[in-house]
DNA sequence: CACGTTCCGTACAGTACTGTACGGTCCATC
DNA sequence: GATGGACCGTACAGTACTGTACGGAACGTG
């Protein structure tokens, strides 16, 4: 196993990340893991920190453009929305990176990554719900109630899978989130 | 600013837990924040993680069990869902602690807290959700749903509020999530 | 005002990580 | 089969933290 591409950190590096989070993307542990030396890392980056950001820079192309592309291929807005959700919830993108990601919002290199994630993908929920009919800042809301209700979902099941067996896999739980999202009730505020 | 008790250390701990994680609750910067040195703290705690066991412990009973108390004080249920949720999401226990406890929940020390808190308010909703007539599989799923929508919106709120105006304070988008909330759809699954 | 308890400072030892420098190895290619 | 570039090991210096040991200050009570 030696011999390292730039491409095998990285990939270690976000499963290192999902599990950990930021202080996870240690040299030293993922040397260890990847069975060889810190003098293999320090050629293929110039820091710590260059990983960090050459990973989620990965991850924000890989994971968020793919899955939006998929579901802007269907014609039916209301078909978008449940594939959405469906692809969303039962694929999970990385393996749990985005609670991690979440979680170190604050980090100065996770932050704009981040950030322009949520932005495009509220933003494209947003353009869904206006498609079935809600008006602009009705859409606008319930993408933001949708997106958390993701995020949480995603969250819970990292966070407390023996507990809450809803979050994790079941089916009748999954639908109904997929239903409760897919068909807003249309509240005037 | 000298002298302090054992809770000045915990309430450190709490605000510490919040900003940075598990992680930030790290002696010598708490003891720096506090204006004393690392003495005092071995004084108090027997090591690092007496002081994260005993701050969990205090949030669990002071965060958790309060908002419950006030809301079963109120009779009709559907009131008791508002008021929960409203509370929840305005008071925000203890200042984004809640996000912090999530991300590392594989931690040992704050496993064992995060799952019971998580059955108690699943359960909790559950029994809401039941009181205004969804049948129980039904009303489980609800209950997880919106416990969901709830960790996801302060999640949101903490990691991305420039982004998101409507997880931070919108009028109108916070009345929207109440009454999605406090509404559920009858869906069949 | 002595005196024990409570609380804190300081010094020491130990651990885990980051970067840097440089020497060595593997490998394709000519 | 030598040569140069890609890749890795090792040694060194530096930082930040955890615990422990112990001496001493501050404080309330007799």
């Amino acid at each position: 196993m030696a011999r390292l591409s730039k491409q095998d950190w990285l990939t270690a590096a976000l499963a290192a990340l999902a599990e950990g989070g930021v202080g996870a993307v240690a040299v030293v542990p993922l040397a260890q893991r990847l069975g060889v030396t810190r003098g293999s890392f320090y050629w293929h980056f110039a820091d710590r920190q260059a990983l960090l950001r050459e990973a989620l820079e990965w991850w924000e192309q890989q994971g968020t453009l793919a899955v939006i592309d998929r579901v802007a291929a269907l014609t039916d807005p209301r078909a978008k929305l449940r594939s959405l959700f469906e692809i969303a919830i039962t694929e999970d993108p990385a393996g749990g990176l985005e609670p991690a990601l979440v979680a170190h919002a604050d980090d100065p290199t996770v932050a704009p990554v981040l950030r322009r994630v949520t932005e495009r993908r509220v933003a494209f929920l947003t353009d869904l719900y206006a498609g079935i009919g809600l008006p602009a800042a009705h859409a606008r809301h319930q993408a933001a109630v949708a997106y958390a209700t993701y995020v949480g979902w995603v969250q819970l099941r990292r966070a407390v899978p023996g507990t809450l067996p809803e979050v994790a896999g079941d089916e009748d739980a999954l639908a109904y989130l997929v239903e409760s999202l897919a068909n807003p009730r249309l509240i005037e505020p």
